[in-house]
DNA sequence: ATTAAAATTTAAGTATCCTTAAATTTATAT
DNA sequence: ATATAAATTTAAGGATACTTAAATTTTAAT
């Protein structure tokens, strides 16, 4: 175990790299609410020890070294998600918070315990796939963002994004939870919003919330 | 939540506090494992966040709100040790630890849940008392050091120090636990080991081992 | 009561990880 | 192509929590 600031730097690098997303200073900065040069600051620390390559000015990445220390870390946090939840039962919007802190202070014995006690889940309760491991990912099923749905299509919630507790909280309140169907009725040019069927009730959503949502069409 | 060295320097002083230990600089010092100058600077700093009583060279004090603090964090690691033996199946010797790390990554909301799905324990897995959320403890029974324990007299094994894992771990592998009857069959003098009954089984101990034992006798 | 040993504190310095402000480099718009 | 905006880095500095070495105070032994 390195040290929690490491750890997060790296799995927020991890997970971006995931996303496709490029690598960048800022976006990290922003992403750690910290500021751009103590950014730069540390990933010279963690190039020089061989967890990321950098040049100045140029993308980051993960080396093999720094992707595998990252996968245990992101493993630790969607395992710990899955057990908040699921075994202790915390709410949806609660468990990325509390993961987030456990993620840096459990032995690997007890997060292979953990996932043991889970029956080896592969996605975490947002969607997002467990790093085994070996850091191999469960391959995700292809989906489609919500916002991009057509009028008339359908399909069912496979994942969403995790990082803001206040639109999980509000899932939570209009019934969307993962596995659920979801119908798009109609579709607003004049503020990007949706109106979605969710069971047997009509909501209306806005462009916004519907682009953190993942649906499995068919 | 404040930081972790902090919260490290309160329950070390909690606990030497409820042993009736009296705290200083050097016991902190080891307990801890850092230099006793450490420990001088980080008092300073406790007693002007007002958390300890401290004036140079003489013993140190909790104040109310470093005793209510302190008390959480006991509260925490106690309450994870039981969830971790209890419910993720953990042995003895490694609870410890685990929870020392835990103890500064969960909310209250997290505690108190494990709380309730435990079913308000009162003492954890090493027999120690679990500070309730108002600060309060349980009452400890009356109990006797095993080598204090004279020829012939039996009792039940109703708490052991929690320090030591090597220690933990061989108590594990003589079968003796929580609420195991124990006679004590003959004292040596010549190196102050005990021969004792666990079970069917009679077996030496040191004094040493002996001494951080505590026995509800007859 | 004096002295030696032990405990404690002070002093000076280090590593980590952050800050703001200024300088530099890169990207974007026209 | 060049000006301007945006991103990034450098520089200087701060808080935290350690370290070792030296100085001081307390404790214990005789």
């Amino acid at each position: 175990m390195k040290n929690i600031s490491t750890e997060n730097y790296l799995s927020e690098i991890y997970k971006l790299e995931q996303s496709k997303i490029k690598v960048k200073t800022n976006i990290i900065a922003k992403k750690l609410d910290i500021s751009n040069a103590a950014v730069t600051d540390m990933l010279k620390k963690l190039s020089s020890n061989g967890l990321i390559l950098y040049e100045r000015y140029k993308n980051i990445q993960l080396t093999k070294k720094g992707k595998d220390y990252a996968a245990v870390i992101v493993r630790r946090h969607r395992i710990w998600e899955i057990f908040l939840n699921q075994i202790v039962g915390l709410p949806w919007d609660k468990v990325h918070d509390e993961a987030h802190r456990l993620e840096h202070s459990s032995s690997d014995e007890l997060i292979d315990r953990i996932e043991e006690m889970l029956n080896y889940p592969e996605f975490d309760p947002h969607g997002d796939p467990i790093p085994a491991k070996d850091g191999s990912i469960p391959k995700l099923k292809e989906s489609t963002n919500l916002s991009k749905v057509k009028i008339g299509e359908w399909g069912k919630v496979i994942r969403v994004n995790d990082y803001d507790n206040e639109f999980l909280n509000y899932l939570s309140r209009i019934g969307l939870k993962l596995g659920k169907k979801i119908t798009v009725k109609d579709k607003l040019n004049f503020d990007n919003s949706l109106l979605i069927k969710i069971g047997d009730k009509q909501i209306n959503i806005s462009g916004k919330l519907a682009s953190n949502i993942f649906i499995d069409l068919n």
